[in-house]
DNA sequence: CGCCAGGGCCATA
DNA sequence: TATGGCCATGGC
């Protein structure tokens, strides 16, 4: 199974999934912390609780640099973990501050740099550099997750452990146009086919998938 | 009721 | 490198 063919055997069933669509690409990175280990309903519901000003929501992060860290923890109530997500936020904005709030100008100092100062960031790991990287910056970073290691077990690819070496996995012959809907669709996927019980009925990997490992 | 969600930090071995 | 405890809410 390479990653280009199972990008098309989700895409058959899934199409554009069109992740993080709406909003600022500081909302993205605001999003993308709050989601660290907690149901997407959750963080809606945090989000939610910004306010809305006028033409948007009333999240930028020139109001988060400003905010007293106890009123965001208030805020943030809802997606969990609100304590140190409150201390990654500001730590993250404080970073994204470097380039004056710009992701043009953060852009411009390349992937390599800006994943090596992401993971310096508190509370950024792996997951959530890329995801930053990917979704909010729009470069070339494959996101790795629980979902992605276990579907690899799932379709007997061996040999391949350790968030890196599941990211080159992905990296190596995919193209990089593919990075954001091919992850989309195996959170999608996993979400309907393989939490709690797996139904494997209806699964476009259902032919390829070795039941049952976990 | 218990389980867990689109993790990461830290201590420990 | 690799586990294990910890953080916390809300949906099911």
């Amino acid at each position: 199974m390479t990653p280009t063919r199972l990008n098309d055997l989700l895409f058959a069933r899934y199409g554009e999934l069109n992740w993080w669509p709406a909003g600022t690409p500081y909302e993205v990175m605001v999003g993308a912390v709050l989601t660290q280990n907690t149901a997407w309903s959750n963080v809606e519901a945090a989000i939610a609780r910004f306010g809305s000003s006028g033409c948007g929501l009333n999240l930028t992060p020139q109001r988060i640099e400003t905010m007293p860290i106890e009123e965001l923890t208030e805020i943030i109530r809802p997606a969990g973990f609100f304590n140190q997500k409150a201390r990654y936020i500001k730590a993250l904005t404080a970073w994204f501050k470097q380039y004056n709030y710009s992701t043009e100008a953060a852009r411009r100092a390349g992937l390599p740099e800006l994943r090596k100062e992401l993971l310096a960031v508190r509370g950024i790991g792996k997951e959530t550099a890329d995801s930053i990287l990917l979704y909010a910056l729009e470069l070339p970073s494959f996101v790795t997750d629980a979902y992605t290691k276990r579907l690899l077990g799932r379709l007997g690819v061996t040999g391949v452990s350790g968030y890196d070496a599941v990211k080159r996995f992905f990296e190596e012959g995919l193209d990089t146009k593919l990075y954001n809907n091919l992850h989309a669709m195996i959170v999608i996927n996993a979400k309907e086919h393989c939490r709690a019980k797996p139904k494997c009925a209806g699964c476009p990997l259902e032919d390829y998938c070795e039941k049952g490992n976990k």
